[in-house]
DNA sequence: ATATCTGCAAAGACTTTGCATGAGA
DNA sequence: TCTCATGCAAAGTCTTTGCAGATAT
């Protein structure tokens, strides 16, 4: 088995890297979109067919832990995931969401500025609450173009 | 029936003001927690044993079409719901969310410097995206004081 | 008066768990 | 070898839906 940019990471949390974790990494790796558990499942299952759903929900649940995978809720009523990590990742995005029709858009802009004031906030927050943080979430609801006019 | 300031809000968008909603209202603009709907509902059936842990989830549901209401995911696999508008409301705050033991600490620091750099952004992703936006969210995860320790 | 809202029960959907088998280091 | 990971099936839990009766305006 080839050993990709998080052999590492595994190794030393102690976890075994298989091919499913393998696998649903790859997924993951290869696509911009906000996939489901269900997603990851079907399109993996193309190429190993024996990997079941239940293994998508476990590693998925293991790589939230560890750091390298995001867990989204966006209002339909499945979690969807995204990579956080990794080499050729897309730049740090956020989301639009529409609260009509549940189109989501990924915005990279005022990227750079709202990093500044995280960065800010992060360290404050830190240190008056000695809370380690790991990671953030900004999502923005409104309505999309269609349903602003329709 | 006595009329909040929500009355005009129901009326102008054809909605009837029940008692079960206006129950809702009330247990939500009386806390600062952020209830599921089951807690809702248990606290409603306090003083109103009648109403249904259905009509909770369809008045939410409602609410938050209304924009009076918003709908939060915290990795405990349940939705919460905060007020947003209304009267004594707590200031506008986000929320550092612990992965390890699912705490959560609302923090109003910092929002005076965060609302003018979303203000800005919120105009260009209106403007870039023709996206109106309605409200945002933020969320922080990490570990907190107990579990960096422990 | 009448369109809307509610409550109960049942269904629906996503996610988790138990347990024996299989696989990585 | 020996612990960790997987797959299947079944269970669990939150949430939604159907429908007749009740209610607000």
């Amino acid at each position: 088995m080839k050993h990709g940019w998080y052999h590492g990471k595994f190794m030393g949390m102690g976890y075994r890297l298989t091919i499913p974790r393998e696998a649903i990494l790859e997924v993951l790796s290869s696509t911009s979109d906000h996939l489901s558990a269900e997603d990851i499942y079907l399109e993996i299952h193309k190429k190993y067919p024996n990997v079941g759903l239940t293994t998508v929900y476990r590693t998925l649940e293991l790589l939230g832990q560890m750091g390298l995978v995001q867990k989204f809720d966006f209002g339909d009523k499945r979690s969807r995931y995204e990579l956080c990590e990794g080499p050729g990742r897309p730049r740090h995005h956020h989301h639009l969401i529409c609260t009509q029709c549940g189109r989501i858009i990924d915005y990279t802009d005022y990227i750079a500025e709202e990093l500044k004031l995280l960065n800010k906030t992060e360290a404050g927050l830190s240190n008056k609450y000695n809370f380690e943080i790991k990671n953030h979430i900004i999502n923005f609801y409104g309505l999309c173009e269609q349903c602003r006019t329709g």
